[in-house]
DNA sequence: CGGATTGTTGATTACTTTCAACAATGGTGG
DNA sequence: CCACCATTGTTGAAAGTAATCAACAATCCG
């Protein structure tokens, strides 16, 4: 496992990639962050694939922000089995809890860079910062929005209805082209609820179907979004 | 089906429990609300069962708390099956959008009553009402909180688990005493992801099991919470 | 008293998990 | 550079769980 990673080094992943276009996953945000949209910000942080961000019970003195990699957050029931609430992408926010301390892990999938945000300086700003408040709550509203998203794809859907669902999700921006997955597919099925052994089988039905090409493990195509929409229900 | 009823009249239902403890799900709230909670808030507006609070795509002008009975909120996939996001019980609130239109229908579980909020009247009150910006910040964190809850356990539990669990966050204030519960089979289904069929059999099960007494289809009493939390997993 | 709605139970089917073997990949050290 | 080992992913067969189809019971209401 490689060490943790300084602001300014290469990812340890990204020579592997360096005779195709780098991964989504690992492309730093492009634009320059609009002034006073959320102040108070810690020097960015690198963390090595795996490691963790923070662990369930840590306190909860920042929020985070992604500027490279993916992050994971998660829980593990009583008996052991791990679930995965969400994976974060670059300019995604994560870490947001009501009480003191965090209810959630978060981990690195890749080597990945966050940037802290002092909790107390956003959460009590409405008074000095207005902005800073409803941003806030802008970022707390959207990661409700995706729970009960994903609270409906657990609840309702099939194997392959959460499969294509989850492939259209992380296929939204790049238009045609091949995806990378940045998780492994014990990732996936934590995430999904389903077994590792189902998640590959179920690859392996859509590939089948002619919906992807499995061009490799982490490295699929989406040859049909409409079917793949239809998939979905 | 009851028409309407005013703030003032009675529950269409509950004059059939008036030889019983009124179900906890029809008190009113007892204290009087904190002054300056959460202040621009219309009357309260009541809605008979199965009637309608407001439906996906209405324009959300208001937020909601709940004073007398039960609000499921909920969605229907493209197949035209249901999904319960949540049930809100007296104290609760609900209908928190980020966007201008509401993404899940609420409606009325049994005859109730609601407070409605107007949400540009709580949402940019950062300015002048610190207090409501973090109460309002709070109450989305709670229904964040709840939907990863939901979340897991939908995507990591077995019938008998959801069912436990279910039942343990319905009787969680009522210590010992038996349930009423306000909703139909089928609610408890879409809200677990089960078929009527599927939660019937799981509760007579339960029964069976000696954890549980169906006292009647929709009266429940717990007779073993231990047993039930070491079926929650 | 019907008729409609809601809930229960049984038999069968379909889907996912589990258990197991094996293939592919990546990293390490000789 | 290649052999080796650990990790990750795939596939098959059997078992288990929940869904579906179907019949019936209980309750509610007019």
């Amino acid at each position: 496992m490689s060490a943790a990673l300084t602001v300014k080094s290469e990812f340890s992943r990204e020579t592997q990639f360096v005779r195709q276009a780098p991964p989504v996953w690992l492309v730093r945000e492009q634009a320059a962050p609009r002034r006073a949209e959320l102040a108070h910000h810690l020097p960015p942080m690198s963390f090595a694939q795996d490691s963790g961000i923070f662990a369930e019970g840590d306190a909860a003195r920042y929020f985070y922000k992604v500027v490279g990699g993916v992050v994971r957050s998660c829980r593990f029931s009583q008996d052991g089995r791990r679930h995965i609430d969400a994976f974060y992408k670059v300019g995604e926010m994560f870490g947001f809890e009501l009480g003191a301390v965090h209810e959630l892990s978060a981990e690195a999938v890749t080597d990945c860079v966050v940037i802290p945000l002092r909790r107390q300086g956003v959460e009590l700003a409405g008074a000095q910062d207005e902005t800073s408040a409803m941003q806030l709550y802008t970022y707390a509203m959207q990661s409700l929005t995706r729970a009960r998203a994903h609270s409906q794809l657990l609840g309702r859907c099939s194997a392959v209805q959460k499969l294509a669902s989850f492939l259209l999700e992380l296929s939204a921006d790049k238009q045609g082209q091949a995806i990378e997955l940045p998780m492994t597919r014990q990732d996936i099925g934590d995430y999904l609820g389903l077994t590792i052994e189902t998640v590959s089988r179920t690859l392996s039905q859509l590939e089948k179907d002619g919906a992807i090409t499995l061009q490799a493990a982490r490295r699929i195509s989406i040859k049909s979004r409409a079917a793949l929409a239809d998939l979905k229900g």
